[in-house]
DNA sequence: AATGACCACAACCGCCTACGG
DNA sequence: GCCGTAGGCGGTTGTGGTCAT
C-alpha cells in the first residue's frame, strides 16, 4: 500500500531491453547468480531496477526457457488445466516445462481464450456461453460436481507449492549449476542460496481419481485405468486411496484418504475462507483434508498410484451425465483437439496423423459456437469438452512432461 | 506506397505474501 | 505483533510487426 514503485529513481531505464544489456544481466548472473534482484543492477551495471532484470531474466533470459510456438499437447494442457485452476499462471507453468506463466498467460489471451470464444465456449468458466439458460437437473449437478473437483485440484496445486518451498528451505546441499536445468518457475541461481533438486512435473492426482471414478474395471482391462505405464508412472507403491462418499454435492460428508511414503513432510492449510486445510501425519502417513462449505471433504497427500475403492455415488457415469457407462468412449485427439482446431480453422494437426477425420457424432461444440440450439445439445457439448478434458489427463502419454 | 487496424508479445504496474529484524 | 523489504503473481499496457484496404 503506497509503496513506492521500484523504477521510480531517476535515471533508471524503462521499456525494451537492448542486447547489451541483456549480455551484461547474462554474464553477471552467469558469473554470479542473481542474488539481490535489488542490488543486481547496480553490481551488474544496468541502469535498470531489480524487478525489470528478474523479469527479464526469468521471462526470457533464463536458459531453460523453451521459446517459439506452443505443440499441441502444450495447449491441450493449458486448456484443461485452465478450466481447472483458471488465471493461476504459475500454477499452470507449473505443468509446462519451459514455459513461463508469462508466455503461457499471453498465449491464452491472444490465441486460446479467442478460439474457446469461437467455439461458443465462455473461456472463464468453461462451460458454453448460454448455459445459463439451460434447466437446471443433471447438468447443473454435473457443472457442481466439476467445480468441485476444480476445487479440489486447485487446492492440492496450492498444497504442492507449499511442499515445495518447504523443501527447498529444507534443501541445502544442491549446487546452482546450469546443468540440471528445473522447472520453469524453480530456477533460482543463487550463488550463496543453494536450491533443492528440480522437482519433475507431477501428475495431478485428484484428476486421477476422477477419472478412476469411472473406472469399472481393474487397470488394462476394458473399461478400466490404464496401465501405469500410460498415465503416470510414480513411485510410491505403498500409497492408497480410499474414499467413500453419499455424494458430492450434497449435504452428507465425502472423504478421500490418501496415504503415502514420500519422504517430503507434511502440508496442510488452516482455516482458509470457507475452506479448511487440515494437514495430518508424518512424512509416511500423509493427509490432507479439505472441506468445503458444504461439509464434502477431501484429503490429499503427497502421494500418487491411488487405489480407488468406492465412488460411485460422487463420479458414476449417470452423474456425469453418460449413458453408456463409459466416460472415455471419445478419443481425445479425434474429440475434443478436432474440436478446438477445427473452430480454430487455422491450425492443422501436425503430430501423428490422427484426429483428421471422423468429424460427426459428438464433435462437441459444433458449428463453431453458433450459440443456438437445444439444451440437449448444450448438455452433450458440455459433457464432451469436460470429459475430454479429463481425457486429456487420463490418455497423456508416458513420456509426456506433464503428467 | 501509404495508412489504419489488428495482432503478438515483452514489459510494466500494482497488489499480495513471506520473511526477517 | 508490527513493520519494512523482497519476491511472486496476475492484470494491463506499450510497442513493433503484419495484414487489409
Amino acid at each position: 500500500m503506497g509503496r513506492t514503485p521500484c523504477c521510480d529513481k531517476v535515471g533508471l531505464k524503462k521499456g525494451p531491453w537492448t542486447p547489451e544489456e541483456d549480455q551484461k544481466l547474462l554474464a553477471y548472473i552467469d558469473e554470479h547468480g542473481h542474488g539481490s534482484w535489488r542490488a543486481l543492477p547496480f553490481k551488474a551495471g544496468l541502469q535498470r531496477c531489480g524487478k525489470s532484470c528478474r523479469l527479464r531474466w526469468t521471462n526470457y533470459l533464463r536458459p531453460d526457457i523453451k521459446r517459439g510456438k506452443f505443440s499441441l499437447q502444450e495447449e491441450q494442457t493449458i486448456i484443461q488445466l485452465h478450466a481447472l485452476l483458471g488465471n493461476r499462471w504459475s500454477a499452470i507453468a507449473t505443468h509446462l516445462p519451459k514455459r513461463t506463466d508469462n508466455e503461457i498467460k499471453n498465449y491464452w489471451n491472444t490465441h486460446l481464450k479467442k478460439r474457446l470464444t469461437k467455439m461458443g465456449i465462455d473461456p472463464v468458466t468453461h462451460k458454453p456461453k448460454n448455459e445459463a439458460l439451460l434447466s437446471n437437473d443433471g447438468q447443473s449437478k454435473n457443472a457442481a460436481n466439476l467445480s468441485h473437483m476444480a476445487q479440489w485440484e486447485s487446492a492440492r496445486l496450492e498444497a504442492e507449492a507449499r511442499l515445495v518451498r518447504q523443501s527447498k528451505l529444507r534443501s541445502n546441499s544442491n549446487s546452482n549449476s546450469f546443468g540440471s536445468l528445473p522447472g520453469p518457475n524453480e530456477f533460482t541461481p543463487v550463488s550463496n542460496k543453494p536450491v533443492g533438486p528440480p522437482t519433475p512435473p507431477r501428475c495431478p492426482d485428484i484428476l486421477k481419481a476422477w477419472t478412476g471414478t469411472v473406472w469399472t474395471n481393474k487397470p488394462g482391462e476394458a473399461g478400466g485405468p490404464p496401465p501405469a505405464s500410460l498415465g503416470c508412472d510414480l513411485e510410491s507403491p505403498t500409497s492408497t486411496l480410499s474414499y467413500s462418499t453419499t455424494g458430492i454435492g450434497d449435504n452428507t460428508t465425502g472423504f478421500i484418504e490418501f496415504v503415502g511414503n514420500s519422504s517430503e513432510g507434511i502440508i496442510g492449510k488452516e482455516e482458509g475462507e470457507g475452506n479448511n486445510w487440515k494437514g495430518i501425519g508424518n512424512p509416511s502417513t500423509q493427509l490432507l483434508e479439505f472441506k468445503d462449505g458444504m461439509e464434502n471433504s477431501v484429503s490429499f497427500g503427497a502421494s500418487h498410484d491411488m487405489t480407488m475403492t468406492s465412488i460411485e455415488d460422487a463420479w458414476n457415469p449417470e452423474s456425469l451425465g453418460g449413458n453408456d457407462g463409459n466416460v472415455y468412449s471419445g478419443n481425445f485427439m479425434n474429440g475434443f483437439t478436432e474440436l478446438l482446431l477445427n473452430s480454430s480453422g487455422d491450425r492443422s494437426v501436425s503430430d501423428g496423423g490422427d484426429g483428421e477425420s471422423d468429424s460427426g457424432g459428438d464433435g462437441g461444440a459444433s458449428g463453431g459456437g453458433s450459440g443456438s440450439g437445444s439444451g440437449d445439445e448444450y448438455s452433450e457439448d458440455n459433457k464432451n469438452y469436460w470429459n475430454s478434458i479429463l481425457d486429456l489427463v487420463n490418455s497423456s502419454p508416458s513420456d509426456s512432461p506433464m503428467f
